[in-house]
DNA sequence: TCTGGGGTCCTAGGACCC
DNA sequence: TCTGGGGTCCTAGGACCC
């Protein structure tokens, strides 16, 4: 029989990696309350020290500066964010030939092997690449080594910051008995809910379930989960590069909520421009296009429309979201955020176009839509639109970017 | 978790076919 | 005629992630 090498698979998380980004660049804030999420109106990242003020993740920033007074509150700088993390991606490719960039902030790679090529166990090698972070980003993860990618991300979470937690074998189950169920990658509320219901309190209750529970209570990517928990490596490490969408989302939430027909409408045509213009950067075309409003109480009412002809053209999408609109729109109620989504994407060159004859209109308005595109490359987003979108932009919206203001707008 | 925005993947059930 | 078994494709919707 033949006995499968133990794999050892690395997983790093950076610190409150925004502001980490944010220190790194300005050491000034170094040891200071810090959040970020000015330009959004909510905190979206924050540092340790912040944290230990009582503030949280989708905080209004007003409450911040009324309530903390001494934060320090910056606008997120996305663009840094995704330098520093490429910067950290490539200090763990010289390690190692498989590293899978999970997020910004996030990568699984494969060490299995290498101690001898480096002349270091697992540990010195997780050490060196952790100090390597360290003093050439000036930014801190925390780092977990385990037989398979989900308990990686157990060790990585289990100290944290400037952690670096090795789990074996051996020690499995001990770390499994201090971790509770909820915290696992992959079981979110509903099913740490359900497992809760019966009996299953932390991840090493869940681990000692056999098989054929599993089974019987759960869908596959549980039984899936089960067995990376139980050491055996099937989440395979997957280095390619991720470019390529599969989906294009837009979304905005609006205080106060409204049923006011015309302002859903042009809140949605913008998020279609917004949605076509990304789908053109990455020359990719939807198949289907699916628009949503979400109510006061939180529950969304959805459409998907098949499209007959594949485009990333606005002036064709918008028509299409206002015939159908009603679908989704009832007059007495209140929403309060609206979404559009582009589904199934494919590459713009092998979209051969339709039998219908709207190609040839199509690839009119993206002659135009090009031009536009490098327009606003030099001048900046949001120079041109359509004039459907006018009231969207207009309109006073909570947490929309307060540079959509006060420009001069051209109409199309 | 009193709830922002952008994503991925899986599954149940219906339509349709032989 | 209302009666099989089995396969594929599509859709809506759920659950989860950062």
């Amino acid at each position: 029989m033949q006995v499968k090498k133990e794999k050892t698979i690395l997983h790093i998380d950076g610190d409150a990696f925004f502001v980490g980004v944010e220190m790194a660049k300005n050491p000034k804030l170094k040891g200071k309350p810090v959040v970020t999420g000015e330009e959004r109106g909510i905190v979206s990242a924050l540092s340790y020290e912040a944290k230990a003020l009582g503030i949280k993740r989708g905080m209004p920033i007003f409450r911040v500066k009324r309530d903390f007074p001494k934060v320090t509150i910056l606008p997120g700088d996305y663009k840094a964010y995704v330098q520093y993390s490429g910067k950290m991606f490539d200090i763990v490719r010289r390690y190692a030939d498989d590293v899978e960039e999970y997020s910004i902030d996030e990568c699984f790679a494969d060490l299995t092997g290498i101690e001898r090529l480096h002349k270091m166990n697992y540990r010195q090698i997780a050490e060196q690449i952790k100090k390597e972070i360290n003093d050439e980003l000036n930014i801190s993860v925390s780092i977990g080594l385990a037989p398979t990618k989900v308990l990686s991300k157990v060790a990585s979470k289990y100290v944290k910051p400037n952690g670096l937690t090795i789990i074996t074998k051996d020690t499995t189950l001990d770390y499994l008995s201090k971790t509770p169920i909820e915290k696992i990658w992959g079981i979110g509320p509903k099913t740490s809910d359900y497992l809760k219901r019966k009996g299953i309190i932390t991840a090493k209750d869940f681990i000692q379930k056999n098989v054929t529970w599993i089974r019987e209570n759960l869908s596959k990517p549980y039984e899936i989960l089960w067995n990376e928990l139980n050491g055996e490596y099937l989440m395979k490490i997957d280095p390619i590069t991720k470019t390529i969408y599969s989906s294009i989302q837009k979304t905005r939430s609006f205080y106060p909520a409204t049923n006011e027909k015309i302002f859903l409408l042009s809140q949605l045509s913008k998020h279609v421009e917004e949605g076509c213009a990304k789908a053109r950067y990455y020359k990719l075309v939807p198949k289907k296009v699916s628009f949503f409003l979400k109510t006061k109480d939180f529950v969304i009412n959805e459409h998907q429309i098949t499209l007959n002809s594949t485009t990333n053209v606005p002036e064709i999408l918008i028509p299409l979201i206002e015939e159908n609109f009603n679908k989704v729109y009832k007059k007495n109620i209140l929403y309060r955020t609206a979404g559009v989504t582009f589904n199934e994407l494919i590459s713009d060159d092998i979209n051969q176009g339709d039998l219908f004859g709207n190609n040839n209109l199509s690839k009119k308005f993206e002659v135009i839509h090009k031009q536009i595109d490098s327009l606003e490359n030099k001048f900046g987003k949001h120079i041109v639109y359509l004039a459907s979108t006018q009231k969207a932009i207009k309109r006073k919206v909570k947490g929309t970017d307060s540079d959509d203001f006060d420009r001069d707008l051209l109409f199309l």
